[in-house]
DNA sequence: TAGAGTATGTCGGCCAGCGGACAGAATAAG
DNA sequence: CTTATTCTGTCCGCTGGCCGACATACTCTA
């Protein structure tokens, strides 16, 4: 009996999938998209593209999830989003030109719908709405990376931490009993990758907040008994 | 005798003005813009627009200089871009809705064309080129903001401050006599909120920078005798 | 059900860089 | 020209969090 959650914290952060494109495009135009469509599919793992190739090609996630995340030169990598059902991806580097910057990989099987730039950019010279929901996407993603800037540049690792919990929990909160879980699962080292900082860091922030009370940790997922404290926890009034 | 260079770094850094949506549109599109728009004008330090704001205009800079930033809610800000001539602006917000969530001040007397999000709309409906530009032009900014991130994670104060001064000079340098001079002033206080660190830090980078001789500071102008220089003191090979 | 691989938990030394303070230089305003 | 304001330069104490090291726990595969 779970069901996605509808909240809006004072943070602003809203559950609108507003990067679904699938499902805000019109019934006809999908059903077009999905006709001219290569189906692929990915195990875990599996790598969908990959920094420096030519990038030829827009994805729309049908199941599973994916991870994009943009190499730096020493070996570290930045979590920059994950993409869920519905979701666009890729379309910025085809969009721009000058071949990919980051990698797509599968976090669990997926399956991707793959369209030529040719094939799309035709699509959306003659689908004027669904240009606009494509900028509306882009604008989206800039939106957040914004944010995520400022979060890196302002607050300290463990208002990082919890801020992406919250942010997290707002998309993918499941309600199970009175807790809401996280309904994906994140390594440590994935959350200090999408954070800016280090694995144990992060195992000892969500040490800290355990202790607190704002949050548990149960066989590895992230259980939280109330978004308002925590959210009132990085939002001090 | 001044003249704007054309240089491609290892680091890829290249000066196409891909923003510059006005001149990479067809001649009449650009004059049809032109024809709907409304012209405002700016005096230095004058805001066009703030976050929190409703947001219903796309704006395109004609001349002078805009500094697009958001605001934290404990005082500091971080700069995410500059405009220039071409350049447009407020999109984002346009495009996906619910108010601006940055500021736009003018950093000198500026003018700007002002046009509202229907008429602007109704020209994306009927102009697929352009509706394409826009989404290059937002992928554009899309990578810039995901470079940011990768930097303020991965590279030190000093590295980042290189890596912004290579990044300006890329596309704003000016050859004078065997220099290249940045042709856009900046405040200390302006690159610190550029690369998330503070004024103090900024001087001390700058002066350091200078004795190892890969810069010049001249009356508050930054002079780069080797650009070349400086992108292998933050690339080794 | 052992054994390999991967994830979590914990400790401590170390230092980049923040932030307060203040002086001097440059620019703007009156 | 004088005063006010903004910008730059410098010093320094304090500390968040990085990083190496190591132990434990979980989870796949054979």
């Amino acid at each position: 009996m779970e069901k996605t959650l509808s909240c809006k914290t004072k943070s602003g952060v809203s559950n609108t999938h507003q990067t679904d494109i699938l499902a805000r495009m019109s019934a006809q135009d999908a059903d077009y998209l999905r006709s001219i469509a290569q189906i692929r599919r990915f195990a875990k793992n599996d790598l969908v593209f990959h920094a420096g190739a030519l990038g030829k090609h827009v994805y729309f996630l049908r199941s599973g999830r994916i991870k994009i995340y943009q190499p730096a030169n020493c070996g570290k990598e930045v979590i920059l989003w994950f993409c869920f059902p519905g979701d666009m991806f890729g379309m910025a580097e085809v969009a721009q030109g000058g071949g990919r910057v980051v990698n797509a990989v599968a976090c669990e099987a997926s399956e991707v719908l793959s369209i030529t730039q040719v094939q799309f950019e035709d699509f959306l010279r003659t689908h004027p709405d669904a240009s606009l929901l494509v900028m509306k996407v882009l604008s989206c993603r800039l939106r957040t990376l914004g944010d995520v800037i400022v979060n890196l540049v302002n607050d300290d690792v463990q208002t990082r931490i919890t801020k992406l919990i919250l942010r997290l929990s707002a998309r993918h909160g499941v309600r199970v009993a009175q807790d809401i879980h996280l309904s994906i699962d994140l390594t440590h080292q994935e959350i200090a990758d999408m954070v800016g900082t280090t694995r144990q860091t992060v195992t000892s922030v969500l040490g800290q907040l355990q202790k607190r009370g704002l949050m548990r940790l149960e066989n590895r997922r992230i259980l939280i008994e109330s978004p308002e404290l925590l959210d009132e926890f990085v939002n001090p009034i």
